[in-house]
DNA sequence: AAACCTCCAAATGTAGGACATCTGGCTCCG
DNA sequence: CGGAGCCAGATGTCCTACATTTGGAGGTTT
């Protein structure tokens, strides 16, 4: 008898539960940074005891979706497992791994991005150019630090390949934990964004390994960078 | 007062208990396929509350660590929980996506095997040829598959980059589970094994451009193999 | 008015006990 | 020998009780 399948084990009420409550929160019922119903509350709605909520909400707190104060409430912190666990991941890793895969990631995307970048795409990395120049002048290292994370995320995410942009910018939150914001001399600053505009324009002008080149670059700079904060 | 922290809060109990457990997987104690001790041991041994404990297996199961059968007992079931959850990703990621990132990870770390194989990963990588040489006569398909799997995962982790390596082997996974085992034609067969040995020769060669452009070679043929699978 | 202190209700954390359900292995019977 | 039944062991769920923590409200002091 071919094609018989082995049958599956009854879900737990509380593996339901999990199941259940992660969909609540991954279809934005709960968002991030709200603090959902207290425990005797969800008790009374969902009719089961305390003790199988609490090891649902356990298991919840674990894959970093939720943060549970006792005395408070309970927070969600994220809206699905891959970042907490692929940073806890990253975290353990050597930090040159990190930074090698994240860059192949980015480089390939930057090629991907040329080929499928939308308008609406280029209008926002030419905003986020404009941005960067602003907030160059401030000497203000964490705001330069986060247009430039939002600059190389846009980036990734015009490539069109949704798990790719979410593993690249996980592992980006990896690296800024693990590094923070990067003090730049003025000529890599300089030659950051330099090499940031002639990649937007090779992107607009769909030259995949113009761009594929560039976004290199801009990964050899920011590595420079990152080896002389180490000194 | 610069310097100072923000007191970190106490860690529950049942979060040690988390941290313990795994930690104790990890390490190869409660190796993978192994039974761990009951509830009532370990209530005992570990001198917490039966809830508590079980609010730290609920999370580990949930990490995809341990699986819980009941009347039966606790298995463990990995051991580390990126694996569990990048395949849950990925499966429900697009199947074009999960596709398209594996390759570009495979494409990068043939290239990066080209500078970095030992002489232990080439002996590897050409057994891993002549074995697939000899089940290709078999039409054993999942025996093919397996051995092709071995290849590729052998050639990754040869690039050194380890944290690449768990990314590109739990996509494997998440593939091979999607996709089952792909039947190939004699002729794809017989280009798939040509370029695979060629590949090996230009890793072998420190060719880094060679690599990468035959492994891309051979995903292409793998994605023609998936095509045509589908139809 | 601002800063500080105290109190307390609300919320999570832990423990113990009881019973339900499931399963693998053992024994018995045809 | 194969199948059925039984049962001890193991997980699953529920209930009750108490401990600990925290944010906010209210009151007092400067």
């Amino acid at each position: 008898m071919e094609g018989l399948e082995a049958p599956q084990r009854t879900a737990s009420l509380s593996a339901q539960l999990v199941d259940s409550l992660r969909a609540h929160i991954a279809a934005g019922r709960w968002p991030v940074g709200s603090r959902i119903p207290p425990e005797h509350t969800l008790v009374q709605e969902l009719q089961v005891s305390r003790n199988t909520l609490r090891e649902a909400l356990r298991a919840l707190v674990h894959l970093g979706l939720l943060e549970a104060r006792a005395g408070d409430g309970t927070y969600v912190r994220a809206s699905n497992e891959l970042e907490s666990v692929l940073v806890r991941r990253a975290t353990a890793a050597r930090g040159e791994d990190v930074f090698e895969l994240r860059a192949i990631l980015e480089e390939y995307a930057a090629g991907l991005a040329a080929v499928r970048r939308t308008s609406e795409d280029l209008a926002e990395l030419r905003r986020l150019l404009d941005c960067a120049d602003e907030v160059s002048s401030t000497e203000d290292m964490e705001a330069i630090a986060a247009v430039d994370g939002d600059f190389h995320r846009t980036l990734v995410r015009a490539g069109g390949n949704e798990l790719l942009t979410d593993v690249y910018g996980y592992l980006g939150s990896a690296l800024t934990s693990a590094l923070g914001a990067l003090p730049w001399n003025a000529e890599d600053q300089a030659e950051h964004a330099r090499l940031h505009r002639q990649l937007v324009d090779a992107v607009e002008a769909g030259d995949e390994t113009d761009a594929r080149y560039l976004a290199a670059s801009v990964v050899e700079v920011s590595r420079r960078a990152a080896g002389e904060a180490d000194t």
